[in-house]
DNA sequence: GGTTGACCTGGAGCACACTCCAGGTGGAAG
DNA sequence: CTTCCACCTGGAGTGTGCTCCAGGTCAACC
């Protein structure tokens, strides 16, 4: 297998049909192939920048720069060092990210334990 | 001191006084007193009531469901067990997601690393 | 040959959480 | 006395990221 309809491409991705699309329209995925009838078929390589436009989404990134790195990716060979830079910068996001949560959630687990305390 | 300006609640909580006024409008603050001019003035407890909304919206709950939680805060200790059972709830979709960023995050470490060895 | 179901398009609509605006007030500083 | 600044109100507007809809196509199954 290597070949998907959008309906497997939308279950193995995780994103919906209709985000699919939408992200097709706005040139987060380019050069989607289509049968002979015009329905789009996937391929494997398809599958995996989903799969890293899936992680990008679930880390926060937001639209435009998932924009901007697709724009990179598409450029070649040059682009490397600035989508380095770009993911590297994520990366430190992520990071402060979860140190966010983490601590935010020592103070949930706090007022867990004091109202577990009243009960 | 235990009286804060809007302006300054506004520094100490994180939260913008358009968001400070949204907040009360919507019900997640309530009884915030005003001085003889008909501005906010507000305590310490609101201050740590703030301290609480600003760490459950960083951690990602819905409006709605703060709202949810400041109805059962003000309704007294018949409330407490089920303050208890959201905020339970709540602490583990926090774990989930920052057991996703952190599955992602590698994902990204794992790309970065890839790219390192082009350059 | 009809019906079904997955898919197509362009474009409108929606949920969320603010954010901004116009027009006004009240106390304080110069 | 005027100027300024922080604040007030009600309500409109914004950005983000989808999500839904109407109307249509096509291949497959009964």
């Amino acid at each position: 297998m290597s070949l998907y309809s959008p309906g497997e491409t939308a279950q193995k991705s995780g994103f919906s049909i209709d985000t699919l699309r939408y992200y097709e329209k706005i040139g987060l995925l380019s050069d989607i192939a289509r049968n002979s009838s015009g329905r789009r078929v996937f391929s494997d390589d398809d599958l995996a920048w989903l799969g890293m436009l899936r992680c990008l989404r679930d880390t926060g990134m937001p639209i435009a720069e998932m924009l901007r790195y697709s724009e990179l990716a598409r450029g070649g060979d040059e682009t490397i060092v600035e989508r380095l830079a770009l993911l590297r910068a994520h990366d430190q996001r992520v990071e402060a990210q979860i140190g966010l949560l983490r601590s935010q959630q020592a103070h949930i687990q706090w007022k867990i334990g004091y109202y577990g305390d009243q009960v």
